[in-house]
DNA sequence: AGACTCTGTAACCATTTTGTTACATAGCCC
DNA sequence: GGGCTATGTAACAAAATGGTTACAGAGTCT
């Protein structure tokens, strides 16, 4: 854990209730009463989480993420609010916003939800879409679209494709891919290998007469 | 998670009591033997509800809870009481309390009164709902809602759909899942996930023929 | 104490997925 | 084209996976 967060929040005692409970949950922090020096913050330093009340006297809350996410900011967004229609809300998450929390909270619903925040952008991190031409993978839900079009797969496929996406227009033999996809310890053939990726094959070139992955003789496979 | 609750009881069992089985219930709770450092509480975290013994030696609960009003805090109260004279019970209303309970008196009802009143109270509050197509949660009063018909749900099948809800459309595996709903100290079978999803399918898609919850074969479950 | 609820575990079965093998086909060299 | 190898294909068997049910232990309520 120890992730680093940040707060910005114009009522001192909130604050420090904020930071006082955080820290005692072993996160490290650091308190902003405004949005002065936060940019720079953000920008020079690894923040993991930057928790924003939207009604700052001045700046908007969510207009300082806005600006923050031009400049290249990722950093998800827990916003605090007081408001609680639905348009607000709404207006938060278009803007990149990751959580809204209303004000008052409860500090124990707070943190859980930051935790849920810190555990996804973490996933995110290594992993999030893949593009390739017309090929989506999304790696949260696990899915292919091709042309928008949803297709099946199974683990052990989106797996292959996944690795051969990541490596597109790189050749890679079948012991690389027994290594990366199947995982190390155990032993196969390498008709293993052959035989998945026609497997796969048929799936993504059912679609189309499209051939995405081609094969390399002697040598492997590849996506180009 | 659940709601804050605070409780204010002399008798030390009874108060151990009550704490325990609204931790079970999944409600944070804190407890007290006395007003002491309560007053400061209520006005610095936001507490859902207290549960407050009229009968506490020394000032008299209503008594507080009045204080407490004129300084703005809006906490609803159940009071506990030992008398249940008409005129007390008034004197209990017009001084703002919510609700009152005679002791000695049955858990379940306590349980049952004191959701009603969460309820009501965070009906309005946009706070501590997560909704997912016709699917709510009210994560105050840890109840669930689809198409606005209460279903009623254990406490791990609501941990669980908790969890799932707000990770939606990303494939959650056993491991994460024991990890966050079961708690990470101790040891399950992942087959214990499988049971478990499987009740709360049972539940939440005997409603209607969807399939809220689909399974990812090779991988774990997801919300989509 | 007895009934009941909740929940973890085990057992069973159906289904899907996957590895392997055998054979057909295609590519490449001479 | 012949011969060789690499690859594709299909079929089969083994393994993995998940749904379902039953059961037992813990805890609770009456």
């Amino acid at each position: 854990m120890g992730a680093f967060i940040v707060i910005v929040e114009d009522e001192e005692d909130i604050l420090e209730l904020i930071e006082y409970n955080l820290e005692k949950e072993g996160f490290d922090t650091m308190g902003f009463t405004s949005t002065k020096n936060v940019s720079q913050l953000l920008e020079e330093e690894e923040v993991d989480l930057l928790i924003m009340d939207r009604n700052l006297p001045g700046v908007e809350g969510s207009e300082f993420v806005g600006q923050m996410r031009e400049v290249g900011v990722e950093t998800p967004v827990i916003y605090l609010t007081a408001k609680n229609k639905e348009s607000d809300i709404e207006e938060g998450f278009e803007r990149g916003g990751d959580d809204y929390i209303t004000k008052p909270f409860n500090m124990k619903e707070l943190i859980l939800r930051l935790k849920a925040i810190l555990k996804r952008t973490q996933k995110d991190k290594t992993e999030g879409k893949v593009v390739y031409r017309d090929i989506t993978l999304d790696l949260g839900s696990r899915e292919l679209f091709i042309e928008g079009k949803n297709i099946e797969l199974t683990k052990l496929e989106f797996d292959l494709l996944h690795t051969l996406i990541s490596n597109q227009n790189i050749v890679l033999d079948r012991d690389y891919l027994l290594e990366h996809v199947w995982g190390g310890d155990a032993i196969y053939q390498d008709r293993t290998v052959n035989v998945a990726i026609n497997r796969l094959k048929e799936k993504i070139d059912a679609e189309k007469s499209k051939e995405y992955i081609k094969t390399v003789r002697g040598v492997g496979y590849t996506l180009c």
